[in-house]
DNA sequence: ATGTCCTTTCAGAATTTTCTGAAAGAACAA
DNA sequence: TTGTTCTTTCAGAAAATTCTGAAAGGACAT
């Protein structure tokens, strides 16, 4: 039950991360732990290894299971429900953004879309509404990528990031081989089709 | 002082949103505030109209100034100081990357490889490091791509997310061009290099 | 049925974070 | 200098969150 000194420095500095980002220290302990262990854990190891009551676990549990980052196991011949997060990296970067997605940028955009569609009351508010619809333009092409290039391969996904801007290079070039084809996702074409 | 209906809801939500974040409401409250109102507000004009107290806009407005997210503006015969978000979204986005990945993607990496370099003490621990060299590798190829791509114009990087997973089929072509040149960021190669 | 071993729930304790009012500081005018 | 108008700081109040122990719930064996 004793971590080694490099689990508990993980442990520990990802719970501190954990609480800059909307989650509280233990939850990202217990993450952590489960995530460098790579192996199932039962609650009361969990609870033994970081110094927390057996409930305040169960909590924390719960609350990852919500996320999806961690599933429950049956290990054969073993009474004990013991705890996994999924092995692959890219796995937890694509369930987190899932879910970030659907609990924080979803609502967000429909509130920014009500506000669009309201009457504006004012100039001031005529204003404010190009302000919203900024932020609503942009949010909607990030979540387009994001939702886009989710689909790829993870080593497809790994490529695309490792090109990083050179795209820009390879867009100049697609524009003078028009068998490739026009089209892009939904109605918005990749061309510039906005004054310069 | 009254804020419109339309100000408030944005306001209130934007608050909601920061919270989970790991931004304090108030402070999510107040950035949104100057967002959508457009133009710079003294601090006595944001207490009253978010009801806070003078000191809370105080330290909110040094919190978001620590971000870069706010600037003091000094109005021509106006001795109050006066605050404004820049205006363009864009640079919101940037500065927001910019600086959570000085405050928490860089310590981050520096815990890691700290981590990876120290003697495994045991076999767990070979394991442990396993999987904090995948995390490592895995934050480090996403940092490289923003960075690579925060250096592009605005326009260029809203061509890029438009783009979006296409980029892989422009990927194949580009294999079949040589005359492109091969050389990508660092010593990464684009090209497949594990085994199948 | 009862006992064992595991689980979760939840009221309230403990802790942390946030917010305020009072005081002090700074810049300027007269 | 003093007065005015703005500012920030900070100790402690207020509020929110987190954590715990106790109790209850569930699954299974005997």
């Amino acid at each position: 039950m004793e971590l080694s000194p490099l689990t508990e420095a993980f442990v520990m500095h990802f719970g501190e991360m954990g609480s800059r980002w909307g989650i509280n220290r233990t939850v990202g302990q217990i993450y952590a732990l489960l995530y460098i262990s790579g192996r199932p854990l039962p609650a009361d190891e969990i609870a033994q290894s970081l110094n927390f009551s057996r409930s305040n676990v169960s909590m924390g549990l719960k609350e990852l299971q919500s996320w999806q980052l961690v599933r429950l196991q049956h290990l054969p011949g073993n009474r004990r429900e013991h705890f996994t997060t999924p092995d692959d990296v890219w796995q937890i970067v694509r369930t987190l953004a899932e879910q970030r997605r659907a609990r924080e940028v979803d609502p967000t955009l429909s509130v920014l879309r009500d506000l669009l569609v309201a009457q504006p009351r004012s100039e001031e508010d005529r204003q404010a509404q190009e302000k919203l619809r900024e932020m609503h333009d942009l949010i909607e092409l990030l979540v387009g990528w994001a939702d886009d290039v989710s689909k790829l391969e993870t080593k497809e996904l790994v490529q695309l990031l490792k090109l990083g801007s050179k795209v820009v290079g390879l867009l100049e070039l697609k524009s003078r081989l028009p068998l490739l084809g026009r089209g892009t996702r939904g109605a918005a074409p990749v061309e510039d089709h906005e004054q310069d």
